[in-house]
RNA sequence: GGGAGCAUAGCUCAGUUGGUUUAGAGCAUCUGCCUUACAAGCAGAGGGUCCGCGGUUCGAACCCGUGUGCUCCCACCA
């Protein structure tokens, strides 16, 4: 079969999909083996996959596929998430475009839209898994609003409410102005930016009389100067606040300040809260719109006057500017204030806002009536599990304390979002404002008539909120399997549950993690996973975060379109360390494309020799005898017990390299060109076929990060049959090392080496061939490999001498020296040069192993072996010496 | 304000309980090669005050202290 000059990933891709697919080879039931589950983080349903998923899915997948040919049942659960928030403005957006106005439409007419805009952009992320390569079980595909998954989450609520676990209340919360949504503190992202801090004058009264407010004239010059960053909130001012300590405000006791522009009387309150030394002593307090103000405001009983809209406008309240928004109303409202006066100072301020995390925009602190989870009681087993070591966090060192911190000092999730995309919450309220949780309309009417309410049925409403998208995700592990939904005479969650390890980002520890660990400990009793890996963040080269305003965040498709989805997968690995953030860079991928296609060549060469194998010895051309062989194999199977260690440890970026390393540097540049035959020569067949088991082995060995590629060349070594297919193919048990074999390769290449190097430099053509002569006392050591030696560098014989020849060109490696002729003229003072630099290095080794040696104390302390080896290298310099010595005088 | 992590070649990173470390790899750089698998390649080379200072030790990239510089997380000071 002709194979194509460089490998081309297109078809193969393709190709090798189907057929996986068609083969169900990534279907998983159970059985008798032990299982392998994973669970997909599962992407926002209308998204696309961004680098940091390709950077997830592609390790998941290599330890997916590294268990599947391990002897265990794999299971990849592919999914995705409703992402309330994140969709529904998305969706909102569209109809905008459309001229539609979400808040002209039903909320059956909406879900209809929302559902529809689901299913036609619902399925690119799948497109994008199934591209990367990812084994996934397709039949196994959720999605967290399915009907299953929905009812779960119902019954989870009413199980929790029942419990006491989650309850109603009125909170600070955070609100999200242009989502009109209530957030939990998770979701809000905190900025550093300088803001102005205003210092404003309030006009003090005497007495509680209406008289200063309703003429509009303060009757005192007196004034006491707060500062804020936020004057359009004065109107909403309910108090000010000083420390009780304060000497200067001492005399206030029992007075009264005149909110500027509203002229509204409030009183001066004390509380130690003040921090005396921060802007002028003086606290304007706004309960409705500070979480601090508004715990001053429940300690001294002051009024609540919320003078924002939901959408961010100022209401009736406000009484000035009402229906300006709220940055607006702030513009407008210093202006008054610099205008009557009531401005004594305006300074930049260091400070930090809350964004949300979904629409970008500045957080509100408000009072709203939100469900809540208590989440005390259920952080306790969730934080016992990891630090009992139930539950590894990998990189263990860097999230351990955080994620103990947040655990240990939780509060409360607030989970109701004023949404429609999302679970409803199933709260059905009668006339009277009372209400029950329950999941029908119909249960809840029996719940009522129990408590003897007289009403009519249809006169319940049901709760108008959604529930936190994370309130369905933090059930994922348990319900992929129908866990919660369906427990009756359902053996898969006992089969797949716990999972084996959960792939994530480390950005969402709280809101998804812990929080799985959390459902996981309460409903199953048991951990989700056992392990949990998080991957860095992906940046591009400078360092940067990926983002669409940057421009800098590549497409997938388009990165698999031009080098193909193994040379994604491996450019993504190889600069991945484990935990740090990933500066991605397309050069990488160029790498992989590159080693995509040594693999390819390294085939080619193998399959030339398929025609040319000779009968055992007869005429066959074999250099290197057994030496290669034995050595590659020795070498093979070092590294795939290296491998397993760095698997069992997720050091997966280190064992692409070494994978990278045993292909390109050992097999193909010293190995193959071991055993290649001369031109046209005919190889032994023995060493043909070891070198196709080394080959598959290989590839088997890659496979899991490269598994298109490594496929399709498995059934090109042997054009093998249709049903043997590497990606279900077991690993072996492992493999004897033999220890003097690495050792004698090792002394092999660093002779090749140096030989080359002596060549290059005396510049000595490369097609020019030499006579070596070999000066040893361990010929035993050269004899196994000297054919190799010589074709390698390029002699046309080798002879052992005992002593020095004249006017050679010399080389010293070990305690053994080389010499060959050269047609030039030798140039002697580079090589004098380069022989005193060697000399230098040895004396002053030597030097320093002496002096350790000759110290008692070292001798006294140091172990016995590591004394032994200081000797060995004190040994060997002197040797070492002495040979370069005798190369030196030789000259 | 509290906590965590990091600092090793031009860049990105390995470096296990302190002793085969005379500190490695990949990429980049330089030199020579169109050698009959591969120029997206082959052969070779150069490149480091292991962030500074101090300590522990027979011995420190590694342990301790301290300084400096980055990064991240948490937190209600207007």
């Amino acid at each position: 079969m002709e194979l194509t000059r460089n490998y081309e990933p297109g078809t193969t891709e393709e190709r090798w999909n189907q057929t996986w697919q068609h083969k169900g080879y990534f279907k998983s039931v159970p059985d008798h083996r032990p299982s392998y589950t994973v669970v997909i983080p599962p992407p926002n349903v209308t998204g696309v996959l961004h680098m940091g998923h390709t950077l997830n899915e592609t390790v998941q997948d290599i330890l997916v596929r590294k268990a599947r040919m391990s002897g265990f049942n794999a299971c990849w659960v592919p999914g995705s998430d409703h992402a309330s928030i994140a969709t529904e403005s998305k969706v909102v957006q569209m109809l905008k475009e459309k001229g539609i106005d979400k808040n002209s439409l039903t909320r059956d007419e909406f879900l209809k839209y929302a559902f529809e805009w689901k299913d036609k952009y619902g399925g690119i992320i799948y497109n994008q898994i199934e591209k990367l390569g990812c084994s996934v079980d397709w039949d196994r595909v959720t999605f967290t609003m399915d009907d299953h998954y929905y009812k779960a989450v119902i019954k989870v609520f009413i199980d929790l409410y029942n419990k006491g676990l989650i309850y109603r209340g009125a909170r600070m919360i955070n609100w999200d102005p242009a989502a009109k949504t209530a957030l939990s503190d998770e979701e809000v992202e905190f900025k550093d930016l300088t803001g102005t801090l205003y210092y404003i004058k309030y006009a003090l009264v005497d007495a509680d009389e209406n008289s200063a407010a309703a003429n509009n004239q303060p009757t005192t010059d007196n004034y006491i100067t707060i500062a804020t960053q936020r004057p359009e909130t004065i109107m909403g001012d309910t108090a000010i606040c000083v420390n009780p300590a304060d000497a200067r405000f001492s005399h206030l006791k029992g007075k009264f300040a005149i909110v500027p522009l509203i002229n509204r009387q409030i009183p001066i309150i004390f509380d130690e809260y003040v921090d005396t030394l921060f802007g002028t002593g003086a606290l304007k307090v706004t309960p409705a719109h500070d979480i601090n103000d508004y715990n001053l405001g429940l300690k001294h009983g002051l009024a609540v006057i919320d003078t924002l809209n939901p959408d961010g406008t100022l209401s009736e309240a406000a009484q000035i500017y009402v229906g300006e928004d709220r940055f607006t109303a702030r513009k407008k409202i210093v202006e008054d204030l610099q205008e009557e006066g009531f401005i004594s100072k305006q300074e930049e301020y260091q400070t930090r806002l809350g964004y949300s995390q979904r629409s970008g925009v500045v957080v509100e602190p408000r009072i709203s009536t939100q469900w809540f989870v208590k989440m005390k009681e259920m952080a306790e087993p969730a934080l016992t599990a990891v630090t009992s070591g139930e539950i590894t966090i990998h990189p263990g060192d860097k999230f351990l304390a955080t994620y103990k911190y947040w655990l240990e000092n939780v509060k409360d999730w607030c989970i109701s979002r004023q949404l429609w995309w999302g679970q409803q919450i199933p709260a059905w309220y009668a006339p009277d404002g009372s209400f029950v949780v329950a999941e029908t309309r119909e249960q809840a009417y029996i719940q009522f008539k129990i408590q003897n309410s007289k009403f009519k049925i249809e006169t319940l409403t049901q709760d108008e909120d959604v529930l936190d998208t994370w309130f369905s995700s933090w059930l994922w592990p348990m319900e992929v399997f129908k866990g919660i939904s369906e427990p009756e005479g359902n053996t898969e969650p006992d089969y797949y549950y716990p999972t084996a390890v959960l792939v994530t980002g480390q950005d969402i520890i709280f809101f998804w993690v812990a929080r799985m660990i959390m459902a996981g400990m309460h409903y199953q009793k048991k951990r989700p996973f056992k392990d949990v890996y998080f991957t860095g963040m992906v940046r591009d080269k400078q360092g940067r975060k990926m983002s669409k305003s940057l421009g800098n965040s590549p497409d997938l498709l388009e990165l698999i379109d031009k080098y193909g989805a193994d040379a994604v997968r491996f450019g993504i690995m190889i600069s991945s360390p484990a935990g740090n953030d990933l500066l991605f860079d397309e050069a990488s991928l160029e790498q992989g494309r590159n080693f995509n296609n040594k693999l390819w060549n390294a085939l080619k060469l193998v399959n030339m020799w398929q025609t040319r194998q000779a009968d055992n010895g007869e005429a066959a051309d074999n250099p290197s005898g057994n030496f290669a062989v034995d050595w590659f194999e020795s070498r093979l199977n070092q590294a795939a017990a290296d491998l397993d260690v760095m698997y069992s440890q997720f050091k997966l970026s280190e064992a692409l390299k070494t994978i990278y390393s045993l292909i390109w540097d050992d097999f193909c540049s010293w190995y193959l060109e071991w055993v290649k035959p001369g031109f046209e020569q005919p190889i032994d067949a023995a060493i043909y076929q070891k070198t196709i088991a080394f080959f598959e082995r290989l590839m088997q060995i890659l496979h899991p990060f490269m598994p298109f590629i490594t496929e399709e060349i498995y059934h090109l070594l042997l054009e093998r049959l249709t049903d043997d297919d590497l990606c279900i193919k077991q690993f072996g048990n492992q493999y004897p090392v033999k220890k003097e074999i690495l050792e004698q390769g090792e002394l092999l290449k660093k002779v090749i080496s140096a030989i080359r190097d002596a060549r290059n430099k005396n510049q000595v053509k490369p097609k020019e061939s030499i006579l070596l002569s070999v000066l040893t006392q361990n010929k035993d050591n050269y004899t196994g490999f000297e054919k190799i030696l010589a074709k390698q560098v390029n002699a046309h014989g080798l002879v052992y001498i005992n002593s020095a020849p004249a006017n050679n060109i010399v080389i010293a490696v070990e305690t053994d020296k080389f010499y060959f002729e050269s047609s030039r003229e030798v140039d002697k003072s580079t090589l004098q040069t380069e022989l005193e630099k060697d000399l230098e290095r040895q004396r002053r080794f030597l030097e320093s192993v002496a002096k350790k040696l000759s110290n008692e104390r070292f001798m006294a302390n140091a172990r016995p072996d590591v004394v032994e080896l200081e000797m060995k290298k004190q040994a060997d310099a002197l040797a070492r010496i002495k040979a370069i010595e005798e190369s030196l005088s030789s000259l």
